[in-house]
This record gives structure tokens, C-alpha cells and sequence, in this order.
DNA sequence: GTAGGGATACACT
DNA sequence: GTGTATCCCTACT
């Protein structure tokens, strides 16, 4: 079992290196023996006190605890009083930093997502940070599990198809507006936002090579 | 474009 | 302790 997650190890880094390296891969939620999964195609890095978009950024308070804790954990909150949100904290305890996630491509338990979500399109059923927690069954129950070694947790295997990750402004947030650490899969129709022509990827989305990421601090 | 819905944070008593 | 503005959204028209 050993090497098959995601360890505690590779959340403990950059927030934003984090992020980009999560996309392509598969995000697991074993429920009752069975497997419901899939592959991570869009996130949005969070950075505590230094991002004023963070829940993080005025400290810590009930809520935003978790994101001061141990990394590799869940922090689930309700937005809009509606909608759950999932996601992952990074760097080392002490730090606030996040990744969001907020698309998947479904791979495995797509029936099982299509009892939660409705008989729509594969593509639909985890597009979208809200959709994300409906199509896997996740809520504020499953705030603070342990990826490293509860029934939530990311494949250590890197994509066998990683495709072109592009980076650009995040969305439905009204601060620090700017700062481009939203991270898409490119080409993928489970990107969420707006559909263009393109099939979802931002015109503002920028290819990104491994130095590029690091300009972008 | 906007209704819908509840937890949260913070300013006030 | 209470009031209320805000919120990292979705589904519908």
C-alpha cells in the first residue's frame, strides 16, 4: 500500500507547487468497499495571511483552524449555504495554505455519482467545486480527514496523460483578483467556468513550464 | 440575470 | 449575546 497514496511529504511543500503537480492525477473517496474517483483537471491555490482571498488571512478562527494544522488533511466548508467545498492543506503545520479542488473527470463510481448528481453527461457530474463534494458524497463530515491515511486520498502515480497544465486568475472570488493560481488541465471538458469555443479553457490561461510556475510567487 | 440558502465573522450592544 | 453583511456557487429563466 505504500507508495499507492499521496504521503504527507508532498503536501508539506509549496502551496502552488502543490497545486500544479495535483493536476492529472486521481482523487479517490472509498465509501463501503467500493471506489469513487476521479482525475483532478482544475484547482486554485489558497495562501493564508499572504492572500487576501484566503479564510486564512486574518488568522486562524473556528472555521480556518485545519488550515493552520498538519498538512495533507481536508478542510471542507459551506459556501453560499449550499454548497460544499473541498480542500487540501499544504506546507508545514503553522502554515495556512490550500488547494482547492475544483473539477474532476470522472474514472470510477460514475453510476454512484450519477445517484447523487442526476443522469447527466460524465463530464458535468464533478465540474465545478460544489459538484465536486455532491458527485463524491462529501460534506462537513469530512472536514479534517487525513489523506495520508483515511478513506480520502490522492494516487501517487502521476498521469499517464498529463496533457498541458495552463495557469490563470482564479474565479468567483473578489479579492486579490489577479494573481493567476487557478491550475487547469488543458483540453479537458470537466474544466469548470464559462463555456467557450475552446471547450473551457480560459483565453487568459497561460502554458506553463516548470520555471514559469516559480515566476509566478 | 438572479433566486436560493445557511454558516460564519465581526461589529455592536 | 444578538444583528447582519458576506460568502472560494449552482441551476434556473
Amino acid at each position: 500500500m505504500r507508495g499507492r497514496r499521496l504521503s504527507r511529504d508532498f503536501f508539506a511543500r509549496h502551496v502552488l507547487d502543490v497545486a500544479r503537480e495535483l493536476i492529472g492525477r486521481r482523487l479517490v473517496f472509498e465509501r463501503r468497499g467500493r471506489e469513487v474517483a476521479g482525475r483532478i483537471v482544475e484547482v486554485e491555490a489558497y495562501r493564508g495571511p499572504h492572500d487576501p482571498a484566503s479564510h486564512a488571512f486574518r488568522g486562524p478562527t473556528e472555521r480556518s483552524a485545519i488550515m493552520f494544522g498538519p498538512p495533507g488533511h481536508t478542510y471542507v466548508y459551506l459556501s453560499y449555504g449550499m454548497h460544499h467545498c473541498l480542500n487540501v492543506v499544504t506546507e508545514p503545520e503553522g502554515e495556512a495554505a490550500a488547494v482547492l479542488i475544483r473539477a474532476l473527470e470522472p474514472t470510477d463510481g460514475i453510476a454512484s455519482m450519477r445517484r447523487r448528481r442526476g443522469n447527466m453527461a460524465v463530464e458535468r457530474l464533478a465540474r465545478g467545486p460544489g459538484c465536486v463534494t455532491r458527485a463524491l458524497g462529501l460534506d462537513l463530515r469530512h472536514n479534517g480527514l487525513d489523506l495520508a491515511s483515511g478513506p480520502l486520498w490522492i494516487d501517487a502515480r502521476p498521469a499517464c496523460a498529463p496533457g498541458r497544465t495552463l495557469s490563470g486568475p482564479r474565479i468567483g472570488i473578489r479579492a486579490a483578483v489577479d494573481r493567476p493560481w487557478r491550475f487547469v488541465l488543458e483540453g479537458s471538458p470537466a474544466v469548470s467556468g464559462p463555456r467557450r469555443r475552446t471547450g473551457g479553457m480560459p483565453p487568459e490561461g497561460r502554458a506553463l513550464a516548470s520555471r514559469a510556475a516559480r515566476d509566478l510567487r
